[in-house]
DNA sequence: GAATCCCGCCAACAG
DNA sequence: CTGTTGGCGGGATTC
C-alpha cells in the first residue's frame, strides 16, 4: 500500500501544524465577547485547516467544558468558565468510580456529564440494544472520553496512595485501557498516540504541562490546572520586546493546491475569507508569538502555549471586575449543586485560580486583529442551509 | 533510536 | 445516496 502521497516541502515544519498551536489559535479566535456559537466550517476556514483537525480540538474541548455540541456543524462556545464545573463533575465522578472498586477504566456505566444528553426519544424505550451497542463501543474510544479519563487521573491524584504527580503517556494509556483483556501492546501504542493529541490540547489550555520524572528523565505530564496548587501565574508573556502586534489573522494555511478540501459550495458564497498567499509572513508571526510565549521558563517548551496572548496595552483593571462578575454568577448558579464540603472547597480553589487566570485572558487586546479577516462577527447564526 | 504526532483514508452515523 | 463525524495507524519529524 502506498498509503498517501507525501508532498515534501523542504521547509516543512510540523510544529507549525501542531494541534496545540491550532488549539491556541482556536481559543484566540473564539474566546472573545459576543461569541457564543462556533461553526465547524467557519473554524476550519479561518484557521486554515481541514475539518478533521477541528473535530479533534472540538472533541477534547467539549470534554473539558469549553464547548458543547449544539447541532450538526455547530457548537456552543462556553469558554474557560465552563472548565471548573466540568472538572468538578469529572472529579466527583472519578471518586465515585474509585469508591466502587474495580478498575477506573472507561466504563460505559456512568455518563460523561450529568447534564443534558438524554436520548432524543423521551417516551420511547423500545430501542433495542443492537445498534447502540456499536455506537457505544465507538464512543468508548472517543477522544472525548479518553480525555476525560486522562484528566480524571490527575484530578484524583491527590487522593491516590502513590500520589500521582506526573505520569507518562504510556502509563496513562495502560491505566486507561478500557477493557483489561485487550491490553495489547499494539492497542496501547495506539492509545498513546491519541494521548499525545490530547496532551497537546490540554497543554495549550495550560491544564497540564510537560515535564519529566525528576529521577528517570522520562518525559511525563503534570497537572497545573490548579487543584491544590496555586496555578503558576507565569503566563505573563509580555515581558520581552513585544513586537506589539502581529496583526494578522490566525490563518496558518499552506494554501493547498488550490483550495481547501471543503465540500462544493454548500450554500455560502463567502468563505473565501482567509487564505492569503503571504503565508510566509504569517508563519513567521505565529512562530515568533509562540517563541515569546514559551519564553520565561525552562527550555522544555512543549509545543503549545497559553491560549490567549494577554498583552497589556493599558494599565486598566476593569476587566478583572467583569471577569469576577461572571464567576460569581456562575458560582451562584452552581452553588446548590454542590453540597459536599469537599466539592465546595474544590470549587473554591477553582474559582480562585481561574479568576486570576481568566483575568489575564479577558483582555482581548490585540486579538481584535485576528477578527478582521471576516467581514462580520464570528457568530454566524443564520445560514440554515438546505 | 526513541519520542512525538500530523495527515488523511475510510468506516460509522445522520438525514 | 450525500454529507458529517471521527477512529485509526502509517510513517514523517523532532528530540
Amino acid at each position: 500500500m502506498e498509503a498517501g502521497i507525501r508532498p515534501h516541502p523542504q521547509n516543512y515544519s510540523r510544529k507549525e501544524k501542531s494541534l496545540g498551536l491550532l488549539c491556541a489559535n482556536f481559543i484566540t479566535l473564539y474566546n472573545r465577547d459576543g461569541v457564543d456559537s462556533v461553526g465547524l466550517d467557519d473554524a476550519a476556514a479561518r484557521l486554515g485547516v481541514e475539518r478533521r483537525r477541528i473535530y479533534d480540538i472540538v472533541n477534547v474541548l467539549e470534554s473539558i467544558g469549553v464547548l458543547s455540541r449544539k447541532a450538526k456543524n455547530r457548537y456552543r462556545w462556553i469558554g474557560f468558565s465552563g472548565i471548573p464545573k466540568a472538572l468538578a463533575d469529572l472529579k466527583s465522578e472519578a471518586l465515585r468510580e474509585i469508591a466502587g472498586g474495580g478498575s477506573p477504566g472507561i466504563l460505559p456505566a456512568s455518563d460523561d456529564e450529568e447534564e443534558f444528553k438524554p436520548p432524543p426519544q423521551a417516551s420511547a424505550d423500545d430501542l433495542p440494544q443492537g445498534k447502540s451497542r456499536s455506537a457505544e463501543n465507538r464512543r468508548e474510544k472517543s477522544l472525548g472520553l479518553l480525555t476525560q479519563s486522562f484528566v480524571k487521573v490527575f484530578l484524583t491524584s491527590e487522593v491516590s496512595k502513590p500520589k500521582v504527580e506526573t505520569i507518562s503517556l504510556d502509563e496513562a494509556a495502560r491505566l486507561l485501557l478500557g477493557d483489561g483483556d485487550s491490553s495489547t501492546m499494539r492497542n496501547n501504542a495506539a492509545k498513546v498516540r491519541r494521548l499525545y493529541d490530547i496532551a497537546n490540547v490540554l497543554s495549550s489550555m495550560k491544564l497540564i504541562e510537560k515535564t519529566q520524572n525528576s529521577e528517570s528523565r522520562k518525559p511525563a505530564f503534570r497537572w497545573i490546572g490548579a487543584i491544590g496548587k496555586p496555578i503558576q501565574e507565569e503566563a505573563v508573556l509580555g515581558k520581552q520586546k513585544n513586537k506589539r502586534a502581529f496583526g494578522t489573522d490566525v490563518t496558518n494555511t499552506e494554501i493547498k493546491k488550490g483550495k481547501l478540501a471543503s465540500p462544493p459550495a454548500e450554500g455560502k458564497q463567502r468563505k473565501t475569507v482567509a487564505l492569503r498567499s503571504k503565508t510566509e509572513d504569517l508563519k513567521e508571526c505565529n512562530l515568533a508569538a509562540s517563541r515569546q510565549l514559551l519564553r520565561g521558563n525552562k527550555g522544555y517548551a512543549f509545543g503549545p502555549f497559553c491560549p490567549a496572548n494577554a498583552e497589556e496595552k493599558k494599565p486598566g483593571e476593569e476587566d478583572e471586575g467583569k471577569a469576577t462578575l461572571d464567576w460569581e454568577a456562575m458560582a451562584a448558579s452552581l452553588h446548590p449543586r454542590y453540597h459536599n464540603q469537599a466539592l465546595g472547597e474544590l470549587f473554591a480553589h477553582y474559582l480562585e485560580a481561574w479568576k486570576s487566570w481568566y483575568a489575564q485572558l479577558a483582555q482581548d487586546g490585540q486579538m481584535e486583529h485576528l477578527c478582521r479577516a471576516a467581514d462580520q462577527p464570528i457568530c454566524v447564526g443564520e445560514n440554515q442551509g438546505v
